[in-house]
DNA sequence: CGTTAATCGATAGTATTACTATTATTTAAC
DNA sequence: GTTAAATAATAGTAATACTATCGATTAACG
């Protein structure tokens, strides 16, 4: 719950929906009843009609706000990106160690490390979106026209946010971008592989497992760029 | 082209195919063009109609072979890491330093150190296919049900294999599996990236930038593992 | 040489998906 | 109280993802 003078709100593309969905209450249910249903069926699985009927509406009023469904999956997405550059700000205002930026930000990218200011919606379910359809947002064929049209700015801003953390480490560190993004989408994929194919991870021996894999392999990577053969 | 007298045969589940496509003149038609037709189309708008156009047969005859597109993904992905799972034999026979076969291991991976011995049919087409398609025959709904039945069985096999490199390297480290995993993953991320969401990777610097990354990263990750806080 | 079985092509048909269009009704705005 | 906007209701289309049936061809076997 949201007890505070001010609020968060999602910065979004509006190429992205044909109509605000947070400017209706029929807008607000698409959202929160399509990650439910998205983490129920599969996103191949969900389809409109069959969202449109679990909120009472008509599939035309749904396509009033989106395109389709995969816009709509770029909106969730983003909107994903949007919570957690805030998550980002919140928790790393006033620290100066970039090394424990570095850890809270893992931390946060992996669901953990949350502020008590919660988030309109399931985020624990959008979360499990992120993890298990996110990837099918930009491995599609019009990929480059989606970029061009900004749809993944959301997403380039958290690896751009994060690449300054770590040349406050080591400025000159060469290859922050790949660092990252091998980070954030190992995240997902590890915690999907823990449920699901086990033996392509490890069992976990503590709670911090995860953040504690990717900060260590961030730092070691980061301190011993120059020192290897 | 292969002139040796032996040559590379895929060992593949048979339940992932209705009829094996390897036995009959239809069937290599169905794999050689699903390969072309899918980097052409992307995954999401290849359909078997298309396919059976393409190759002079009707809908019906694709579907005696394989149950549906997923199961075909599946057979392809399958076959390449039967494919995989051969060429790291070859580039690493006779091999003792633990480390180099762990370099040749990630060139391999990378599509980068393929022996003079060419696999049948379009080997890059199918990489393609890997990199940017393969994570869709796991994220979806049924796949415990998949994995279960041993659909996921050749590529959890590479892994294993590369963990025993790792703990040749060092029999202590604790997370062979997620370097693994995230590498393997990492690398077709990133040759992605580097095509179509440049600012998510980095402007390569030599030639062999992936491998050299990811070495490094395993590396400096497996050496580094107890001397950090 | 003839029978049988397997394979494939041809055709047809169904349920679902992914939309688009139209109209009437309700609600909100001024 | 009028006007405009939003939505519900209905209908319809093209494509997708299959399933079923039926001959024609080929191969396998005795």
């Amino acid at each position: 719950m949201n007890t505070g003078l001010f609020r968060f709100s999602a910065v979004i593309n509006p190429e992205m929906y044909l109509k605000d969905p947070e400017s209706s209450l029929l807008g607000k249910n698409i959202i929160r009843e399509s990650v439910q249903m998205i983490n129920e069926l599969g996103f191949e699985g969900f389809t409109f009609k069959k969202l449109s009927q679990r909120i009472g509406t008509t599939e035309a009023s749904v396509y009033r706000y989106f395109e389709n469904k995969n816009k709509l999956l770029l909106y969730l997405t983003s909107w994903y990106w949007a919570w957690i550059e805030y998550q980002l700000a919140l928790i790393n205002a006033n620290i100066n160690d970039p090394c424990l930026k570095l850890w809270n930000a893992i931390a946060v990218l992996s669901n953990r490390k949350l502020t008590d200011m919660q988030g309109p919606g399931d985020i624990n379910g959008l979360f499990d979106i992120i993890c298990v359809e996110s990837s099918k947002s930009y491995f599609v064929k019009d990929v480059d026209s989606l970029n061009s049209q900004g749809f993944f700015y959301n997403y380039k801003r958290i690896v751009a946010n994060i690449r300054e953390i770590i040349l406050q480490i080591d400025p000159g560190y060469a290859t922050p971008n790949m660092l990252i993004s091998t980070i954030i989408e190992g995240i997902h994929h590890q915690l999907y592989f823990a449920i699901h194919l086990p033996s392509l991870t490890d069992t976990p021996p503590n709670e911090d497992y995860l953040e504690d894999f990717y900060y260590k392999l961030a730092i070691s990577s980061i301190q011993n760029q120059n020192n290897l053969k």
